[in-house]
RNA sequence: GGAUCCGUAGCUCAGUUUGGAUAGAGCGUUUCCCUCCUAAGGAAAAGGUCGCAGGUUCAAAUCCUGUCGGAUCCGCCA
């Protein structure tokens, strides 16, 4: 926020030179790769050309006319030309800022008066919580809260995946092999057994498909029976899946999953004709795409079966409708980029002008559900929290809370291991990945954070922003970056990328752990402002990590 | 056959949307650094024809075209 007053300040100054506008400067200024090549730059060749004058001529005139009082002194390099802010200036604006603003740092009202629906995590009842759904759980609940912190109105939706043929399946597949002692003792494993069972035998046995097909008819038409064991497959499912939840603090505003959507459809597509044109084909109703490059749009199927175009077509209309959502956000895995194109392009042309995104992510390489072949959320997050207490009784035995805090290491590393790097990506599954607590992790900014916690209850300063401003001199750049948070945060927001916010946190944490090796803090005969510099890197490690859905343990 | 995404160091990745100054991290490897605020840390070395080939430009990892690898999707599964 305030780095742009500079960069805004540095323009007028420019633009009033080139007798241009200032937006035209604002465009083309940049800030230089290396901090010894100032704060900002400005390509003189960008604008030589239309000035008749070589790149290096317009440096050396503008050089000399660029004075005020916080800019240092102006170099010409090359064809740029470096202006060089005062670090006690930039310094004095970045950490009061944060120093009133604590924890509200960041803030925006970017959003104010915008409604956002987020659709995030959605697991399948009755199928293991894999590592898998982890992504888009973990990255939709960031960006629920970056969003949230930027000004917009969030809801949260978990689009519970309790519907569908796969119940016919799970149905018939418990009636046959299923046990009510292996059901109670583990119910979701015992679930994915028959249904992996299911698979295997259909391929031999293609009849069992119909009746699968079959069973799930007698639901849609209320079955008593089959309903009632689809009640208790979804109870136990929901109950372990909360079990998750809870572990990783995640909550949602809305659980309404596939099934709520059952009574909506008939009406959803009435709404849809009323400004579409639909079609008969082989028996089915579609909308046809093909003038968009895209296969139709199937409402029902020829056996008169809705599909989940349908059922995600009424969620988006009572989405629009009951939240008077301005964005509906998908955090769905890329695999269904295509149907979330088709469910756009028919929104459009139904009329809706709503931003609409699939914030679409790769996925673990080599795992399937079908195939049996899956990690489980569970294992990898037991694993990790005991390797953390492994790690606290080496390090620090004599931590109090070792438990909670194993918990917060050891869940913060998952978390964070899956959100860091951009999701867009597949991934291979490593378990060295996701139990790793050096470099690149949340134990890395949670340690550097536990520092800054570590110094400031040693320290005998109290932290305040009436200091020596003038003893600003190797903290600059640790300075610097705690005021590009704002521009960060934006990035991540605008971009859906929380991988933006977390790889911030991991330069920020090594600049500070750089100074911390460096220079001395407490005793030093700099140690207000250096405190205030440590109360503020504290400070955005825990507001960012939170934003992360990380904690921020004080102590590990 | 049609479409989308990815390809940067031994490995995992930043940087590409908005083209600019010697392409950056982490892991691993090789050295150092705890009588001093938490060594889950710090300092340094080694390691790259940015898949390949053209094109646009004063300037390309970044934009365009082609091509090769890998992944994914393409109406009656969700």
């Amino acid at each position: 926020m305030f780095s742009m007053d500079f960069k805004f300040e540095i323009a007028s100054l420019i633009s009033k030179e080139l007798k241009c506008k200032k937006e035209e400067v604002i465009e083309v200024l940049e800030v230089p790769p290396e901090s010894n090549l100032g704060d900002y730059a400005f390509p003189c060749f960008k604008f030589a050309a239309k000035l008749k004058k070589s790149p290096v001529e317009l440096a050396k005139e503008l050089s000399s006319k660029l004075t005020c009082k916080f800019i240092e002194k102006v170099e010409i390099k090359g064809p740029y030309l470096n202006v060089f802010l005062k670090n006690d200036l930039v310094a004095k604006e970045f950490l009061s800022e944060i120093f009133i603003k604590k924890n509200k740092y960041g803030m925006s009202d970017e959003g104010k008066g915008k409604t956002v629906v987020i659709d995030y995590s959605s697991p399948n009842i009755a199928k293991p919580f894999g590592i898998g759904h982890l992504r888009s759980t973990v990255i939709g609940n960031s960006i629920y809260k970056i969003l949230g912190h930027r000004g917009y109105k969030c809801v949260g939706v978990n689009h519970l995946g309790d519907w569908g043929t796969q119940f016919g399946k799970l149905v018939v597949s418990y009636k046959k092999w299923g046990d009510e002692k292996k059901l109670e003792k583990d119910p979701i494993k015992h679930l994915l057994e028959v249904y992996v069972k299911f698979h295997s035998e259909a391929e031999i046995n293609p009849e069992l498909e119909d009746e699968a097909r079959a069973e799930f008819k007698k639901m849609e038409n209320g079955d008593k029976e089959s309903l009632s064991q689809w009640e208790i497959f979804k109870e136990l499912s929901l109950e372990e899946f909360k079990k998750y939840y809870g572990m990783m603090n995640i909550d949602f505003d809305s659980w309404d999953g596939e099934s709520f959507y059952n009574d909506k459809m008939e009406d959803a597509i009435k709404e849809l004709e009323k400004n579409v044109k639909t079609e008969l084909s082989e028996g089915a109703l579609i909308v046809n795409l093909e003038e968009y490059g895209m296969t139709p749009f199937m409402l029902r199927k020829s056996d008169g079966a809705t599909t989940y175009h349908t059922r995600d077509l009424a969620a988006a209309l009572y989405r629009l409708k009951k939240y008077k959502a301005d964005e509906l956000l998908y955090v769905v895995g890329s695999p269904q980029k295509l149907h979330f194109d088709q469910l756009f392009k028919v929104l459009e042309l139904k009329g809706h002008s709503n931003k609409l995104v699939h914030v679409d992510f790769g996925h673990f390489k080599g795992l399937s559900t079908r195939k049996g072949n899956i990690v489980f959320l569970e294992e990898v997050l037991d694993k990790a929290i005991e390797l953390a207490k492994k790690t606290i009784n080496k390090k620090n035995p004599k931590l109090k809370n070792k438990d909670k805090v194993a918990e917060m290491i050891g869940i913060g590393a998952v978390v964070f291991a899956d959100l860091s790097n951009d999701r867009i990506k597949d991934a291979v599954f490593d378990w060295d990945k996701f139990l790793n607590f050096e470099g690149e992790t949340a134990p890395y900014v949670q340690y550097t954070h536990a520092r800054c916690c570590s110094v400031l209850k040693k320290s005998e300063v109290k932290v305040s922003k009436n200091v020596d401003w003038n003893k600003i001199e190797d903290e600059i750049s640790l300075v610097k970056h705690l005021g590009r948070f704002d521009y960060f945060l934006d990035q991540a927001a605008r971009q859906y990328k929380p991988s933006i916010l977390a790889r911030y946190l991991l330069d920020l944490s090594s600049l500070f752990n750089s100074f911390y090796a460096k220079h001395k803090i407490i005793d030093d005969g700099n140690e207000t402002t250096r405190i205030l510099i440590v109360d503020c890197v504290r400070n955005v490690l825990e507001n960012g990590l939170n934003l992360l859905g990380v904690k921020a343990p004080e102590e590990m």
